[in-house]
DNA sequence: TTGTTTCTGTAGTGATCGCTACGGTATGCT
DNA sequence: AGCATACCGTAGCGATCACTACAGAAACAA
């Protein structure tokens, strides 16, 4: 057990029987839709075995347990995320500063429409709390607090000069929330134009908060504390 | 089965053995803090009955299905949640808008904080989507939407000719939104100052936001469509 | 051919799942 | 007292849970 692919690869690209990755990967797709509909005790191995087709010893052979399976979901649909946002953190040319900062929220939104399994699993992870905690969740967190920092590292380019670290710290915190808030809405009501819209009005709504952000700065109140 | 109480009262408060109602109450408590904790399957009879110091048994005798405790968990939950609000969804005296704003939003942040179950779980049961619906994901839609409708009406004495119908529910919706996303943001990162401090940034954003959807009012553009 | 590695199919394991049958006991009604 | 109702305790139902033992089939290497 615990035999991992990647050591071999012996001149041939793939080795053994004829499938191998395929099937890790039909498992993974499959552990990945069940998840993402019924969350962590609800994706039973039997279920994932079924839409596969392939038995659970073969799911035993690829992971060594359910919770590495689910791990291994949290980091593939977080890399298809990646690729829906196409790496677009960073912010492209636009005119005015709204109509970048909008942009930038457009791409968010239409990468949430086309890889929604990441952000929704992982928020259905976060908001349980067992004693013992699954990896998959900590996974999930880990990688989420990487797109935090990438959020303030944007932001830091937006709003140079005008807002302090705390205060781009506060705004990216503040979007991400909101942005899962949407998220949220989306999947219970369905509606994908209203999810959209709700995307323009954010934007106006950051860039008051900023607002507010840079007058707290130019009057010295608040310091470190 | 089925057989509900409320129906009998017969003179004596309280009928048949010592306990009872007190019975009730100590399954829903069991049952409330392992459902927001562990998700809807990860709620199971054995771990409510142990937690709850009554047998499986009773549970079934007080309520019809796993489903329906659920939903019970669901309902009390919410009124703890309204007694938390302190009905106070409706504005109250203060001077600014701004400051009337803020301290609406400071008052849901404190609820917040004093019921997290109610949101907690009914997220989490949000998130869900398995085939057979849930009673329990059905009920917390429901008086979600509820929610929704009071803080427009609330909405709309704040910004009383300033915003059209329309606006009033993209801002309800928009505020819901961020509310939900900045709660779990606590729930994850356990920071409770930061809460805080969102829900002030959060005032700014909504308020922004609402200007942005003055002045589209303003210039008669988009119609109903 | 013989052996090795890789993956699948069959057939389970004990534990836990939601749920129930049923008797017992405490109470209230008459 | 007699009877009915309300609730608890024991014990266990079939189903499903995560997981495994093990043999066989298909590809490689020698």
């Amino acid at each position: 057990m615990a035999v991992k692919r990647k050591v071999g690869k012996p001149a041939t690209t793939r080795s053994g029987r004829a499938h191998g990755d395929a099937s890790r990967e039909r498992i993974l797709e499959a552990a990945r839709e069940i998840a993402s509909e019924r969350g962590y005790d609800g994706t039973s191995i039997a279920l994932v075995s079924e839409r596969s087709g392939l038995p659970a010893s073969s799911i035993y052979w690829h992971f060594d347990d359910k919770d590495q399976l689910l791990a291994a979901v949290i980091e593939r649909s977080f890399n298809h995320w990646l690729e829906a946002m196409g790496g677009r953190i960073t912010p492209r040319g636009g005119e005015t500063l709204e109509q970048r900062f909008v942009s930038l929220l457009r791409v968010t939104a239409r990468a949430l429409t086309n890889a929604p399994d990441f952000l929704r699993l992982g928020l259905m992870l976060s908001l349980e709390r067992r004693p013992e905690e699954a990896s998959a969740r900590t996974l999930f967190l880990k990688v989420r607090e990487q797109t935090l920092e990438q959020t303030v590292a944007s932001y830091k380019s937006f709003f140079a000069g005008e807002l302090d670290a705390a205060g781009i710290r506060k705004l990216a915190t503040l979007t991400m929330a909101a942005v899962d808030g949407l998220f949220i809405a989306r999947e219970v009501s369905g509606d994908q134009r209203a999810f959209e819209a709700s995307f323009e009005l954010l934007g106006a709504a950051l860039l008051g908060a900023a607002e507010r952000l840079k007058s707290r700065n130019a009057r010295p109140r608040r310091s470190k504390s």
